[in-house]
DNA sequence: GATATTTTTGAGCGATCACTCAAATTCATT
DNA sequence: AATGAATTTGAGTGATCGCTCAAAAATATC
C-alpha cells in the first residue's frame, strides 16, 4: 500500500459542477478547473480522465442531487399530484444567487451540444429520458390512486410536464424578477392540480 | 468609387446563421466559419469585426426571420387566439432536417452565455423580451376584440406562452420522434384555445 | 529507517484559438 | 491603358486550448 489521494472526490465534483454548470461545458477551460478545483492538470486526468468525462460526472452527480431533491418534496406531499406541484412550485422559487444557473443543467447541455459529441448528448437524453420516465410513474399512480381521471394519459403529462419545467428554468434565466417566475410557476403548478378529481365532502366514496 | 465586395451580405449571414444556430457559439470556430462563409478570415473582419460581432447579426437576422414567419402564420389566422395556436402547431411540426436545430436560438445563446460576455447576454435578452410583449400585445388585442375573458392577464399568459415555446422547441431537439412533438405542440395549441370565450351559435350579443 | 507504491507536480507538448496586416488583386473612373 | 480606392488573400501573430509525463513528494508497509 501507499500514498492516498489528499482530495475528497464528492467534493471536488461538486465544485467542478459549480463551475460546469455555471459557464457551460466548452467555456469552462481546464486553467478554471485547476483553479476551482485547487488541483494541478495531471493530479485531474489521473482522477476523471479527459474534461469530457469529467463533466460526464458532474452531469450524473447534478441528476442525482436534483433526483433527491424531487424525492423528498414528492414525499412530504399529501398526494402524488401535490407533489408534482410543490415540485414546480419549488423550481419557481429558487434563490438566483443559491445556485449556479436557474437553467437546468441538462438542458444546458442538450442545447450545447450538437450531434458532434455523441457521449455527452447520449448521456443528456438518457438522463432526461429516465426523469420523465419517472414523472409518468407517478403520474401512473395517481390515476391508480383515483387522484386523477382514468383517461389521463400518464406519459403524454409526463412529457409536458418536462416541457413546462423546462421552459420555465430557461425563462427564469432570462428574468431578474424572481416573483415574476414564482408567480408563473404556481400558474403551472395549478394547472397541475386542475387535473384532479373533487374529493367527496365528507363520505368515502358514493353520494349521501 | 472602386472594387465592390463580391459578395452578398444576407446570403452569407445566413450561412453563418446556419452555423451557429447549430453549433453554439463557442463550438464554432474561425476555422469552419471560413469554410462556410467561403471567406478568409481578413474578409470575415473586415466585414462584421468580430466573432462574437458576426454572432449578434446572425441573431438579430434569425430574430426578424422568426418574427416574420410568425406575423404570417398571425394573419392567416380567424382569430388571434387561433393564430397563436396556430404558431405552437406549427412548431411542433418542423422537419428535423429542415433546420439546423429545433431549439430556439436564442435560448440556446441566453443558456451559452453565463454574465461574462454582456454583449450578447443583454442583446439576447432584449430580443426575448420583445417577442414578449409581442405577444402580450395580441392577448390584449384579442381581449379587447372578445375572443378571451376580460379577467384574463396579457402579459401573465404572454410569459406563460414563452414558456411552453422554450419549452416544447428544448424537447424538440431531444426526441426523435416528430410525431410526439407534434402530439405535445397539440395539447399547449388546446390549452391556448381553451381560453377562448364561447361564440353564441347565431344570434349576435345577447341570447335570443 | 528503508522500501514500495501511489499521488502530485508543473513545465511544456502540438494543436488550435481569435485575429492582424502587408501585399496582391480587382474594378469604377478617368 | 493608367489611376486610385476598395476588397481579398493567407501566412503568421501571441495566447490559449486540452493534455502528457518524467521527476518529486508523500505515505502505508516492513
Amino acid at each position: 500500500m501507499a500514498r492516498q489521494a489528499s482530495y475528497d472526490r464528492e467534493a471536488v465534483l461538486k465544485r467542478a459542477l459549480e463551475l460546469f454548470w455555471a459557464k457551460g461545458y466548452h467555456a469552462t477551460s481546464l486553467k478554471d478547473l485547476e483553479v476551482a478545483l485547487d488541483m494541478r492538470p495531471g493530479s485531474i486526468y489521473a482522477a476523471f480522465g479527459s474534461k469530457e468525462a469529467l463533466y460526464g460526472e458532474t452531469l450524473r452527480l447534478y441528476a442525482q442531487m436534483s433526483q433527491a431533491g424531487f424525492e423528498e418534496m414528492l414525499a412530504k406531499a399529501p398526494t402524488r399530484l401535490a407533489g408534482l406541484a410543490a415540485h414546480v412550485r419549488a423550481l419557481g422559487c429558487v434563490a438566483p444567487n443559491s445556485v449556479p444557473s436557474r437553467a437546468c443543467m441538462l438542458v444546458k447541455t442538450l442545447l450545447e451540444t450538437p450531434d458532434d459529441d455523441p457521449v455527452l448528448r447520449q448521456l443528456t437524453e438518457d438522463m432526461m429520458r429516465k426523469i420523465e420516465v419517472g414523472f409518468a410513474n407517478i403520474y401512473r399512480a395517481a390515476r391508480a390512486a383515483g387522484e386523477i381521471p382514468e383517461t389521463a394519459d400518464p406519459e403524454r403529462l409526463a412529457s409536458r410536464l418536462q416541457i413546462e419545467i423546462f421552459g420555465l428554468r430557461a425563462y427564469a434565466q432570462r428574468t431578474d424578477s424572481g416573483a415574476r417566475v414564482a408567480a408563473l410557476a404556481d400558474d403551472i403548478a395549478r394547472d397541475i392540480e386542475s387535473l384532479a378529481i373533487p374529493k367527496p365532502a365528507t363520505a368515502p366514496t358514493t353520494a349521501h
